[in-house]
DNA sequence: CTGTTAGCGCCTTCAC
DNA sequence: GTGAAGGCGCTAACAG
């Protein structure tokens, strides 16, 4: 007599089988269940071994719905395929996953009504905590879904109106430090190529830039910073455009882990060569500038860390932690390599 | 007199303060939730708005409960940080989301134990189906635990022995076909590093390179075969290893996107010149065998096809069907480039 | 067309 | 140390 799910599937035990099989009351073997001191041992025993037959799974439904628990912490991120966001991930699911949170990692693929929708499916889960990476400071309508989450949200490296924690990554101080040694070898045009305006990492990216050049009291060519998406696509065709323009810079900083990629791409497809005809820089993504040759200077993060301190952030406020939120920092790292040197005479 | 949730949080809007403010009883307000024709059309209006104002998200939990349905579907995978997993979530996703289903994925970190926990958490939130990627077929708790799962599963490129629908990607004749290439052009020493014998994929890539020399009538060197596991340090490694040998082949296959990676950095820190010095053949990361000079040969597989046939299995149980297994076969590319050519002579 | 009501499976007092 | 019973928020069946 076995009931059919909508999907055709086996129903599964509950504790109403589990009680009748281990012959104790549903009571008890909740407090099994529950792990509760006050169960006799020999009890305990013989309700585990009911449990372990019929394969006892408590239903997290039900459960959530009498104590207002998941353990479960939803991940947003922009970018499945990236692997910036993946390894974010890594770090927090270490913190969180012995604290018995299970993490669930969505990707809403630039796209702010996803990201909606998500921090929706998220509030009808009742998710116990949420990490966010916004792929738009601008879209109103994902800020004030936020507000209305009920649960601790971290956001990551966003500039966003709202109480929550926030990890931020370092950006401005990397690229000017990175500026300032293309200056020193004598480039005087250098191209800029990274993400949105609508996102902190790419206005501190603009930002960090156009300091280094007006510290060295060097104009700026708008017409050399492009700072509009975080695509491969995007990167390879302003790098394109940059260094096939009337004035080309000497130097390229691709300031983004797909705009990377896309930008040492057009290169290669304009059979330039690092760093004789062309300077480069790029960031995020270690491995790939140190497997090409020439190795490749990156602005680097570790970005496990930074899933880390998001998980403490969010594991604290699980706990009840009740204060301002509060701001962390994490710094960027610029590893120098062979891929920059003096601009060619021309 | 808010009550505090656990974590500190407000508490959620319900349906009765739904109907109390629309003036409505909750079966109306469950009626508009659930998009029933059965509602006067300016009730509905009314029902809405107050909906609207109070931001209401009916309890995924409580509606779970009734309906034993959760529209989410379970997504493991081994590796989050690989993209080539990440594209098959894509492509699931974009055949699922549009039938109201939400992806969850999760990583097991090619951890059994992992994915058996990650199994028993999907069936306590009655998720609705399952995407898997197993990291380890004989791993028997984890089979025994899909056996248990009571909703559709399907296996993505395993063989394992449980009444699943899977999706198979074709690993064996693309190796055939590259390592015939390689003979043509001479080489007689060929290196393989490739995953686990534990998965279809190892054992696939591992018969295809030895039927290929069989075919040819040469005798099979086991040393030159590596094939135990998926990292990128494994595939450096054995690389590293190989051409470091007394007897080393003129020609390496890293089979796997990881050891591809892995593979290709021993040989750069090895000062090898592709392909003067050794032939080099990759997998699974079409765009990174092209950003390195030179463009490195490459077998590939449209991963996010991958995604969309295993969501169509999928999506054809939760329908209901009921059939014996399917079995999809996806095939392979070899994408011919200037990283192979005639064995040096020495 | 709308209101009322009975559980879904579990945890948690409250008795015993 | 254990059993009995209420109710979390919702849907669906039944009345009206």
């Amino acid at each position: 007599m076995s009931v059919k799910t909508p999907a055709g599937g086996r129903r599964q035990p509950t504790i109403h089988e589990v009680a009748a099989s281990a012959g104790v009351s549903i009571g008890t073997v909740s407090r099994v269940a529950g792990e509760s001191p006050r169960v006799a041992p020999e009890t305990r025993a013989r309700v585990l071994a009911a449990m372990a037959e019929l394969g006892y799974q408590p239903n997290a439904a039900a459960r959530a719905m009498r104590t207002n628990q998941t353990k479960t912490i939803g991940f947003l991120i922009p970018d499945m395929t990236n692997q910036v966001f993946a390894r974010v991930a890594q770090g927090a699911e270490t913190v969180l996953a012995p604290e018995g949170y299970m993490l669930f990692a969505f990707s809403s693929n630039r796209s702010p009504a996803r990201e909606v929708a998500f921090l929706q499916a998220a509030r009808q889960r009742q998710m116990d905590g949420l990490i966010v990476t916004l792929s738009d400071e601008t879209a109103t309508a994902t800020i004030e879904e936020i507000g209305r989450m009920g649960v601790p949200v971290v956001v990551l490296d966003r500039e966003v109106p709202v109480e929550a924690d926030v990890v931020y990554s370092e950006h401005m101080q990397s690229i000017e430090t990175v500026v300032g040694q293309l200056l020193e070898l004598g480039h005087r045009r250098i191209g800029l190529v990274t993400a949105s305006q609508n996102i902190r990492p790419g206005r501190d990216r603009v930002a960090g830039f156009r300091r280094a050049l007006e510290r060295a009291g060097l104009p700026v060519d708008d017409w050399l910073i492009r700072a509009n998406r975080q695509s491969a696509e995007y990167g390879a065709a302003e790098t394109h455009d940059l260094l096939t323009g009337a004035n080309p810079p000497t130097a390229i900083l691709a300031a983004g882990s797909d705009i990377f990629y896309g930008a040492l791409r057009a290169v290669r497809l304009l059979g330039l060569t690092i760093p004789d005809d062309i300077s480069f820089v790029g960031a995020d993504d270690p491995l790939l500038g140190d497997l090409v040759y020439p190795p490749i200077t990156v602005i680097d993060r570790d970005m496990v860390e930074v899933g880390r301190q998001a998980a403490g952030l969010l594991l604290d406020r699980l706990r009840g932690l009740d204060m301002p939120p509060r701001r962390i920092m994490l710094g960027s790292n610029v590893l120098l390599r062979r891929s920059i040197a003096a601009p060619r005479h021309r």
